[in-house]
Formats: structure tokens, C-alpha cells, sequence
DNA sequence: CTGTTCTCCTGTGGGC
DNA sequence: TGCCCACAGGAGAACA
């Protein structure tokens, strides 16, 4: 489900927690990728909430004596819920603030493949997050960086952009959209594209990120923030899930083939 | 090192 | 209606 705009609009929406303290944590299913610490509770009660930030698609909750690393996986939601909310299915965990009723983060996962860690280290430097590529809105992702990784890529072009080590936060969806809008097939071979395609790519990686982020993120099966709004991005999908739909611009169908497991669409007049 | 495949898990939707 | 199968947004681990 979740993709880096994704992340990043539960990220936001958590924010109206900052500066309030732990009151309590309960855990009701710890395996999740990763086993939940069950000694969760004994580290955070009492402690602050300081900061959120996000690196990829990783959320990052600072509190006094450590960070919460949390990973949405495939199907993972984070909702601010009350007291009286209905205990649902594949509710794993839940951080309790200020023993204010309304004030309760609740992890759901069905698939389990997300995951909250504990370090009291700098985040940055787990080995999670140690190595990965430069964020997709930042100016170090930019046309010099990517056309050298480029040039040393084997891989498909859409592979390469999805791996974290190049660059952070193009999940399935999005890879196949900016394809899509730079013009390129997602089964070319990364170190043949040309410069100019290179930097029409980054280009459109940062716009097709910023743009979902303003839409709220994709609603596809069942995506909403914190406060349980839905996105419209899904809206906007030009390529991604229109297997045999009319291209927008040349109305040739669209095709889908996989790639490393993973479906992906495109036009193949458009894209060359 | 690289690239590819496998894996975790449940839910959903299509075909019969 | 039920059953079975294919497939689903991530990404580390295992393997060649």
C-alpha cells in the first residue's frame, strides 16, 4: 500500500502528537517482520514524543532516550484513534499519549510485513537505513548522481529506480507513472539511457512524488491518513493498473509485462 | 560486487 | 454459494 507520499502524509498527520508523553503501549501481535520489542512499554512510558521525521519510506519517532523506527510494509495503516475505538483485526499495537482518550497511535497490518524497531543509536546510522540513496525531492537527486549510477546498471531501468540503494521511495506505482511521463519503457536497460532521458526521469521521479504527496497519496485498496481520509492520487494514475485502457495521449492499449516480480505498464508507442 | 528470485502474510477478486 | 487460484502497494535475505 504505502509509498514514499504515503508515508509521508502519516507522517504529518502524526504530528499533532509531538510534545505529548507515553502513557502507555500495548502490543498485541509483536511478529510483524521484525519481533516487536515486548519491553516496548518500560522504554517509552513517561517519555516525550520530540520529533517525526521520515528517510524513505521510514518513519522516525524521536523520543529522549531513543527512536522508534517504523516501517508500513505492504498493508500497514498508523491511525490516531480514541479510547472507545473497536479493537479490529490485525490492530498489532498500540502507543497510548498522554492518557488522553483521543490521543492513541494504532498500528494495523494484515500482512505483517511492516515493522517498528527500537535504537538508541543515531537512526541514520541502523542498518536499515545506512545505506540507502539520496531522498527523491532533495537537490542531491539529481541528474549528475543518477546518470552515473545509470551508467554502472545492468538492471532495467524500472529495477534500478525502485532499488532503495539509488534512490529512496519510488515503490510499484510510481515507478511505472514516471516511466510513463519521461518516456521511457520500464524494460530498458539503465545504462542505455541517455542523459537527456536520465534527467526527463529525475525530473518526473520528483514531480509524480510531489504531486501524490499534494493529492493525499493513492486510496488503491483502501489507503487513509491518520484521521481515516482517503487519498485521490489514484485518480491521477495514467498508466499503472490500465492494462488494455486507452493511453491518454496516443490511445494505443496499455500494456503490462513483469519485471522482477512485479507488474509494470506502459505504453508502447509512448515509451521507447 | 551484481542481478534475480524467494520470502514473509492475509485479503480480495475472478473463474468455475 | 463455495472453493481454488492468482495476485497485491516492500524490501531484506538468499542465491547464482
Amino acid at each position: 500500500m504505502p509509498e514514499l507520499p504515503e508515508v509521508e502524509i502519516t507522517r504529518l498527520g502524526l504530528k499533532s502528537l509531538i510534545n505529548y508523553k507515553v502513557s502507555e503501549v500495548v502490543i498485541r501481535n509483536s511478529s510483524l517482520r521484525w519481533p516487536v520489542d515486548r519491553s516496548l512499554h518500560k522504554i517509552l512510558i513517561g517519555r516525550k514524543l520530540i520529533s517525526l521525521k521520515r528517510r524513505g519510506k521510514y518513519i522516525l519517532a524521536e523520543f529522549p532516550n531513543g527512536t522508534l523506527i517504523i516501517h508500513l510494509g505492504m498493508s500497514g495503516h498508523l491511525c490516531i484513534v480514541s479510547k472507545d475505538r473497536e479493537i479490529m483485526k490485525h490492530d498489532h499495537v498500540d502507543i497510548v499519549f498522554d492518557n488522553v482518550s483521543h490521543k492513541i497511535v494504532r498500528y494495523n497490518d494484515p500482512r505483517r510485513f511492516g515493522c517498528i524497531l527500537w535504537t538508541e543509536k543515531n537512526p541514520l546510522k541502523h542498518k536499515l537505513l545506512d545505506n540507502l540513496g539520496p531522498e527523491p525531492l532533495s537537490s542531491d537527486f539529481d541528474v549528475d548522481y543518477f546518470f552515473q549510477k545509470l551508467r554502472k546498471k545492468t538492471a532495467s531501468i524500472k529495477n534500478t529506480i525502485m532499488n532503495s540503494h539509488v534512490v529512496v521511495g519510488v515503490g510499484n506505482i510510481y515507478a511505472s507513472e514516471a516511466l510513463f511521463h519521461a518516456k521511457i519503457r520500464p524494460q530498458r536497460e539503465a545504462h542505455k539511457v541517455s542523459m537527456t532521458e536520465a534527467n526527463n526521469l529525475v525530473l518526473a521521479i520528483k514531480e509524480t512524488i510531489k504531486n501524490a504527496i499534494l493529492k493525499g497519496g493513492s486510496s488503491i485498496n483502501n489507503f487513509f491518513d491518520v484521521n481515516g481520509k482517503n487519498g485521490y492520487f489514484q485518480n491521477e494514475h495514467q498508466v499503472y493498473g490500465r492494462k488494455d485502457k486507452p493511453c491518454i495521449l496516443c490511445k494505443n492499449p496499455i500494456q503490462q509485462i513483469i519485471l522482477g516480480q512485479r507488474s509494470s505498464f506502459y505504453c508502447k508507442k509512448c515509451q521507447q
